[in-house]
DNA sequence: TTGAAAGCGATACCAT
DNA sequence: ATGGTATCGCTTTCAA
């Protein structure tokens, strides 16, 4: 075995000072590193004690601009929110799986980051994106869409795979435990107006209402997106209605955070004055005062399946066209029964 | 003006498609897109039409293979938590306006996991690191320590820069709020043992209690790691001393958030019973109920100056062996004077 | 089972 | 001001 001598280094080793240091070829270092299984076992053991030795790391760069591929996939995120955070680790531990690492872009909802993030595909350092909103100038085919999958939000103009929640039936359990508890007058905080997620859970909650034979009034539905100060601004002014509802179901547990803000400001209690109920279950909606009632959003399975038809796709594989994924109602103490004066008022027409 | 055909493309355009579309050299289009300076500014407005035309990017792995720097930094982070989180907004900021990008990797506290992303300096995807962690690996010096500068906390074993808080003076400024408000019986809850920043808050707690004359009793300081769990853990013991604390100081909002929940469930409320103050003013801390009294930690600038440092270090600018950014109280509803009967009651000796 | 060599797509040096 | 070309570190035929 030839000796090996532990040069002074002061950028790192390369795939040539291996092979220098055990006279063998590149290739075969490359090989003995990609497909061992073509090497004898014995010269394979050397490179790998060589690999060690020298503190040997393949130059991923020269390997992705060689091969192809860079082996990583982007998440693309408007926000760095928990929300997205957890579809994030669930889409790591997927890829990594698979032998690829995840890179997060973040858009901060800006179109030009957004952009520059989906050109990260292009400019190779990435094989395929996740994410749940797409550039105009990509959507309408101005520049090839890269390898996609979506998350929660379906890519407008283009067929491309997604990985959603069923918003829709979530939103409409949720009303529908707040009409069983009694209420009558619920209202709805609406998230993002652009989210078809939003579009969605509004849906459900008039579904909901509906088939309860409870008409859902307009000035129930408030506009908001998906942020505390809009949980707060829509309480204050539906605090103002004439009959002001005895529960709301927020598209999102900020929402419903700034909801109980803004209600203890007013000197409302929660559940005991008005029943708050949100989305997503947020880490610490089990802890917040009063415990979140809200709607389990599985973000986790979300990012792992995004990864894992990404992957598929990118390796030529088929590819579901559209997966859905459950949510679950998580009951805690944010709702309750309205308060017997609200009860006996009868909800308007 | 050369006609410009636009071809169909599968995979994308590479500097050669542009040069010959053009009919110029390859050497004309890179200088068109990194030194314009150089070109005669007609030359350089008829490239950037062609790479318009053409959808042109870079491959960034060819340029970084050739150039030897892959123009990214990387954040390695612990978890996915919002504190970091900010630390990463913070970080793009700056890297951006520097032509850097970051990349985030998430060690999960796994100590394999955290060496490969120290490789991915060595493995050519980044230029250097911001971390609060070492592996020891690269601490001990047995693999070559890539350009780091540290977040939050030190560096074992060898000198890098460091960008912190100043978490004893403002650990010590919460205590004396505390103090201040009449508190006798003040506790701590402790964060990560193995965090500096977590023993420069305890020092600071500690301090404050001295120099008001107040003996810390060694029951008062509690164990913690960060966890809301740990703070609920923490609650209940605390509460069974024979003189339970009146104000309990966190070393962070998430204990701070467990210690609220948990009194909660002890049928205590905050502040009136008992106040609770946190570390660190997570987005969430003024809509909480109560909204939480707590020492502001700048991540979003701990983020920035550590790019900062960073990308002069990389560009062999010198830089600051130790820069320290200064906390501030909030204070919020959380905290209040004791109640008569606690306030009256002498601490313990 | 191993080696030689072509080239991935840029940059930058040396010419002109 | 522009062009030619060696080269970065690796993967991958093709030969031996």
């Amino acid at each position: 075995m030839a000796k090996i001598s532990v040069k002074a280094r002061t950028s790192s080793a390369t795939i040539t000072d291996v092979a220098r240091e055990l006279g063998v070829s590149i290739s075969t270092v490359s090989r003995a590193l990609t497909r061992p299984q073509l090497l004898r076992p014995e010269t394979r053991a050397r490179v790998l004690a060589a690999v060690e030795q020298l503190n040997y790391r393949p130059n991923l760069l020269a390997r992705g601009l060689k091969s192809g591929r860079a082996g990583a996939i982007l998440l693309v995120v408007p926000n760095l929110s928990p929300f997205f955070m957890e579809i994030f680790a669930g889409a790591e531990e997927a890829a990594h799986e698979a032998g690829f690492s995840v890179l997060l872009g973040h858009s901060a909802e800006d179109p030009a980051r957004e952009i520059a993030c989906f050109d990260q595909v292009a400019s190779g350092r990435a094989d395929g994106i996740i994410s749940a909103a797409v550039p105009s100038i990509y959507a309408s085919g101005k520049r090839p869409l890269p390898p996609l999958v979506m998350v929660m939000e379906r890519c407008p103009e283009r067929t491309v795979p997604l990985i959603r929640v069923d918003d829709d039936t979530g939103a409409m359990r949720a009303t529908e435990h707040l009409i069983g508890l009694g209420h009558r007058r619920i209202a709805h905080i609406c998230g993002n107006k652009k989210a078809q997620s939003s579009a969605r859970r509004l849906e459900g909650y008039r579904r909901a209402l509906d088939q309860a034979g409870l008409r859902a009034q307009p000035e129930w539905i408030h506009p908001g997106d998906y942020s505390v100060q809009s949980g707060m601004d829509a309480v204050r002014r539906l605090m103002l209605l004439k009959h002001p509802p005895t529960a709301i179901f927020c598209a999102n547990d900020e929402m419903a955070y700034g909801a109980i803000h803004a209600l203890h400001l007013l000197g409302l209690r929660v559940p005991q004055d008005i029943s708050i109920a949100g989305c997503d279950d947020q880490n610490m909606a089990a802890y917040s005062s009063p415990p979140l009632t809200t709607l389990h959003i599985p973000r986790h399975d979300l990012g792992r399946r995004a990864a894992l038809e990404l992957i598929d796709k990118l390796q030529g594989r088929d590819v579901a066209h559209e997966v859905l994924l459950p949510t679950r109602l998580v009951v805690r103490e944010s709702t309750a029964a309205p308060a017997a004066a609200s009860r006996a008022r009868p909800a308007p027409r």
